[in-house]
DNA sequence: CATAAATGAACGATCGTTCGTTCAAATTGG
DNA sequence: CCAATTTGAACGAACGATCGTTCATTTATG
């Protein structure tokens, strides 16, 4: 076979591959230590251990490699996805859902992305429609738990489970924020955020 | 009275205070325009219409503007500190603070700046300890008043009544870097948010 | 050998800050 | 009360550094 070019095509495209990853990795890094806006294209491509210009032959500009980057958070929630997916009882899967996606938001890292990548989404448009586009989807899931979880008697009838949802993922992302910035364990958080929660989810007994 | 040295000095006083609050106003716009980063020194004398050299006198650096207008942000909490500090019925109290609160954090002008002060207090101590420092009085004062409404048995026991206190302004803040984020009012928000919130404090009757 | 990958010098722009200078107003001395 | 002197606000050129990006060139590879 002398020509086999797919085959060759893909050899190429892995260490392409592999290179861009490489480079992601340390924009990554370079922008959880300095900070997006601070961290120069240069000291990229010196994380990375390639050359300015070779850099540019990966991606478009600076731009693109943060957009890259923000796509890449959001696999992060696919185990989530997947957990809020699951047949199990309303409760038991609205407790699980808050320590495991607590327990993802609240990791230094990602609070310090997520600040870095919003603050860029204000004037960013594309950025900000992939964050939303995150966020919608986790909203989405859970928002079908919750109505599960009223029709099976265990949650309360509230007047709007989409709202209900983005409110119980917001609360989460704030006590992670506030555990990362302030420097308080999540765990000791955890406790109170699922008491909080619940308290506002379950039904109340009618008084007789 | 041939010399008024105090009052002299006042009036020196006034002219530069005057200049300070113009540079402040005008980097204030820059940075919501454009975002801090994007904002040269240049770009605020220029708002402020002085030149780039008057600016350094009247302050240290492109920094500490920054930290004098994180320190305003502040004063806008002044009113609702005082709202919560009445001595009116918890409920009616904790209403009105979520709806003032919530007007107040979900401007636009509001949103922004706090995201840019956020981001950027991830690594500057002094601009994080300034938001930590605004974040607690106001948590604190919700903190009293939750306490109150226990021991007056309109909320019920919860277990710790500062970190529901927490819970709820992350809850608001949440909801107000939504709306303005994803252009939908804050006012289709409120009621939600605050049927949420009582259903989280309410007490719950007990089942005979 | 042709083609793609990799390099780093170079570009123009802009960054935050410093500098020497100007000048009007305040202070002082006579 | 006027003249001499001190003060500091205002200015914008200049500084060195760094920004994101481009490009001609070299190196490696299929």
């Amino acid at each position: 076979m002398p020509d086999r070019p797919n085959t060759i095509e893909t050899k190429r495209e892995r260490a392409a591959a592999k290179r861009r990853s490489l480079i992601l990795e340390a924009a990554m890094t370079c922008f959880l230590e300095r900070g997006y806006h601070q961290s120069g294209v240069r000291d990229i491509a010196k994380q990375a251990g390639i050359s300015l210009g070779n850099l540019y032959n990966h991606f478009p500009g600076k731009h693109d490699v943060l957009v890259e980057i923000a796509a890449i958070e959001r696999a992060g929630l696919e185990p989530i996805l997947k957990l809020l997916s699951q047949a199990r009882p309303a409760k038991t899967l609205l407790k699980q859902f808050i320590q495991k996606y607590a327990a993802f938001v609240a990791e230094p890292e990602s609070v310090i992305l997520t600040i870095e990548i919003t603050s860029e989404a204000i004037r960013k448009p594309d950025i900000g429609e992939l964050f939303l586009a995150n966020r919608n989807e986790l909203v989405s899931a859970l928002e079908a738990l919750i109505r599960r979880g009223i029709a099976e008697g265990d949650f309360r009838a509230m007047p709007d489970p989409h709202e209900t949802a983005h409110s119980i993922v917001e609360l989460i992302d704030g006590s992670a924020y506030r555990s990362v910035l302030s420097e308080i364990a999540m765990k000791k958080m955890l406790g109170n955020l699922k008491d909080f929660i619940f308290a506002a989810l379950e039904v109340k007994p009618r008084r007789t």
